[in-house]
DNA sequence: AAGCCAAGTTAATCGGATTAGCTTTTAGCT
DNA sequence: AGCTAAAAGCTAATCCGATTAACTTGGCTT
């Protein structure tokens, strides 16, 4: 009986993977154990059970939503930045919509915990974006919140088929960068 | 043994009710139908099963929240209706975090779905508030995606504790609804 | 070569959803 | 008032997925 070779990490990034393919609903121990050559219970030498395995699915996701918008900012300012920022965590939800789910509605359970860190990173990231503007220091909290709900309602929104009607997606979440830029700069 | 007068309209309710107090997670049968003084099986005498259950929920809540914010806009034109809209629905949302999130993710199956019907209203609702801006006809889907994902963003950020650092959240949102109402007057 | 630990395994247990089949209430009809 | 059939309940049984217990073995250390 040869070993699988499995460690966290790995249990980890296929359940991601099967999240983002069959929805984190439909992500059971038993099909993830399948995928990675396993009987279900030896899932449970690398991961405490199905509620660590999301927290630690929300982890991976925000750091890799953190590194996608963050390399995307790069080397732009302004608008620039603005848009690539924003064009970088829609496509990184609508790419992995499994393992961005499993980010909702998670809290840390401290400072230390692992989900604060990733979390930070991703808000550092747009915040980022926002020094590229002439925000006052009060306006940063709220513009940044702006942001990050703008982004998360518009990308879950498409993600669940939450917009029922005709005109084109990319050509609304255009006009919404633009929105929000013509604002920011008006400050 | 007495009849416990149950509906599927009383069990929609009552499970949204328990919905908003436990978490839509954690709305289990067995939790529903010791609520409505009933053994679990003779829950499906009224409802399908918890899919079935879980879509009436939605549209329950649709329906509940487009009718909180057409009545909170009621009388209200330009800035003071886009504020009492985002108000309006924010707070359902607060108070009615379990129904409102059984909405999310969940597609209509055809235009005559009663989850449609309902959509559209509360879709209407904001479509009335954008009728007291200059708008161009182009435009108008566009800024209704926009208010749709700030408004389904910011909420359930907040209900799902995603805004962890100091700054006020009430204050945020006000912030945001200024912010989006020089947007929609600079068009 | 002995021995230990981590990674696997099989066999149970447990809880929640759902189905089957039976009983009783109750609305509608005569 | 009495008949009857559908609706509303109930108990018992099944199924499935998560989790735990207890055993086995591969692979490295000493």
């Amino acid at each position: 009986m040869p070993r699988a070779g499995l460690d966290p990490a790995a249990v980890v990034a296929a359940g991601a993977a099967l999240a983002d393919e069959v929805g984190l609903a439909g992500l059971t121990m038993g099909l993830l154990a399948e995928r990675v050559g396993v009987r279900t219970p030896s899932l449970y030498k690398h991961v405490g059970g199905q509620e660590d395995l999301n927290r630690r699915i929300a982890v991976l996701a925000l750091h890799e939503a953190a590194d996608a918008v963050g390399s995307a900012v790069q080397g732009y300012a302004g608008r620039d930045a603005l848009a690539a920022a924003a064009r970088a965590f829609r496509a990184f939800v609508l790419e992995h919509p499994g393992r961005y789910a499993a980010t909702i509605g998670m809290e840390p359970s401290g400072p230390d915990d692992p989900l604060a860190t990733a979390g930070q990173r991703l808000l550092d990231a747009f915040t980022a974006v926002l020094r590229g503007y002439e925000i006052a220091e009060s306006d940063v909290d709220h513009a940044l919140r702006m942001l990050r709900s703008l982004c998360h309602g518009f990308a879950t929104l498409q993600a669940g088929n939450g917009f029922q009607w005709s005109a084109d997606i990319d050509e609304s979440f255009e006009w919404l960068i633009a929105f929000t830029d013509r604002g920011l700069r008006a400050m």
